[in-house]
DNA sequence: GTCTATACGGCGATAGAC
DNA sequence: GTCTATCGCCGTATAGAC
C-alpha cells in the first residue's frame, strides 16, 4: 500500500464552512443533493478542495452527523437541566423541534442506504436515547406510565418516534391524522406534567445555544 | 416536436420480470442499488431493453410502487373481510408483515428524495389509510379507544407507524426498546379483541394470495 | 412491438502538479 | 492548501435492426 492520502485539518475554517453548506444542501434537497460539485459551487471553492477535506462522501456525511449530534446533545442536556421536573415535556418539545428533527430524520434515512454510516448514526441515536431514558426514569421511577401501560423506554420510543414519522410522511405530501396525533400527545404530555404549572404554558425560551464545536 | 418515444407494452412478460428484479434489488441494496445496468444484469438482458420499458428511472419506480401497492391493497382487503370483527388485529398484523413493510418503508424513503414520485406514494398510502380507517370506525364507532384517548385515525397512525419506525431503525442497527414496544402494542391489540377468542391465538393462516396484477 | 449499439455529460474517486 | 487531469460508472437520448 502506498503513502496515506493527504487530508485537511479538522480545525480548518474552510472545513467548517463546508459542513455548514452540507447542512443547507441536505435541508434543501436531501442527502442525494449533496455532491462534491454542488457543494463546491455552494461554498465557492473547487470540488478538488472539498475532496481534500473529505476524501469520500461517506466521511463527509459522518463529519456532518458528528458535528450536528454534538450540538443536539448539548441542547438536550441544557433543556433537561433547566426543567428537571418535567422530562416528558422537554423530550416532546425536543423531538418536535425543527432543528433536531429535520436533519436527524434525513440522517436516519441516509444510514439505511449507506453501509459505512450506519454505525455512526446508530451510535449517536442510542447515546441520545440513553440520556433521555435516564431523565425519564429519574422522574417516573420504574412504574408504568399512562398511554397503554408503556414502560419508560417504550414510551420514549413512541414519543420521539412520532415526530420523525410525521416528518417522513410530510416529505411526500401526506398530512392525514398528523395534527390529531400531535394534539393527542400534546394533551398527554400536558396532563403528565407536574401540577405546579398546569395552566397554559408560556412560550418556551430559546434553549438553543448557538455554540459550535470548533 | 418529433415522433413520440416508443415504450414497451404493459402486458409484456419481460416487463413483469424486470419489476420482480426491481423488488429484489431494492430489498437487497435499497433503492440506490437500482440502476439500469445492475437491473439489466440481474434480469439477464441489456440495459437498453430496460429503458425500452421504463424510459426513466422514475417511471420504473412508479411502476414498481403501483404493482406492489395493488397487491397489498388486495391482501389487506381480504384479511379485513376474513376477520371483520377484529380490525385492530388485522391492521396490526398487516403493518408488521415483512411483505408489506420492507418495500413500503423503502418507497417512503424514496419519495422523500425523488420529487416526481411523491404524489404516487402519497396517493397509495392515503388510499390504504382510508380503507383501514373505515374498518376501524365501523367496529369502534366514534368513541375514543384506550391508548391515551386516541381517536381512530390517530390510533391508526401510531399502530401502523410503529412497525415502520422500527424497521427504519433496524436498518441502521438500532434495536433498543423495539421488542418492548412491540409486545406492549401486541398486548393492547390482544386486549381490544372481542372476547370470543380471548385465549391464545392460533397461528394466522397465510392470507396472502399470490395473485399478480398482470 | 422488441431489442441492440452507441454516445453524452455528470458523478465519485484517484494521482499528482503548483 | 489548493487545484487539474483523468478514470470508470451512472442516467438518459437516439438511431436503427429484427
Amino acid at each position: 500500500m502506498a503513502t496515506a492520502r493527504r487530508v485537511g485539518a479538522e480545525t480548518s475554517k474552510t472545513r467548517d464552512l463546508l459542513l455548514d453548506c452540507v447542512e443547507k444542501l441536505m435541508s434543501e434537497q436531501g442527502y442525494a443533493g449533496v455532491t462534491y460539485r454542488a457543494l463546491a459551487a455552494k461554498a465557492g471553492v473547487t470540488s478538488g478542495l472539498v475532496q481534500y477535506y473529505f476524501p469520500t462522501l461517506d466521511e463527509l456525511f459522518v463529519a456532518a452527523i458528528r458535528r450536528r449530534s454534538a450540538q443536539n446533545l448539548e441542547r438536550l442536556t441544557g433543556a433537561l437541566k433547566a426543567s428537571p421536573d418535567e422530562p416528558l415535556r422537554v423530550l416532546w418539545d425536543y423531538s418536535r423541534a425543527e432543528s433536531t428533527s429535520a436533519l436527524t430524520t434525513e440522517f436516519l434515512a441516509l444510514g439505511n442506504h449507506r453501509k459505512s454510516i450506519r454505525s455512526e448514526i446508530a451510535e449517536v441515536t442510542e447515546q441520545v436515547r440513553r440520556l433521555q431514558l435516564r431523565a425519564l426514569e429519574a422522574t417516573f421511577a420504574k412504574k408504568k406510565m399512562a398511554i397503554g401501560d408503556l414502560s419508560p423506554s417504550a414510551l420514549l420510543f413512541v414519543l420521539t418516534g412520532i415526530p420523525k414519522l410525521i416528518r417522513l410522511e410530510k416529505g411526500v405530501g401526506i398530512s392525514a391524522a398528523h395534527t390529531e396525533v400531535l394534539t393527542a400527545f400534546e394533551h398527554y404530555v400536558q396532563s403528565a406534567t407536574p401540577s405546579a404549572r398546569r395552566t397554559a404554558r408560556p412560550k418556551r425560551a430559546a434553549t438553543q445555544s448557538k455554540k459550535r464545536t470548533t
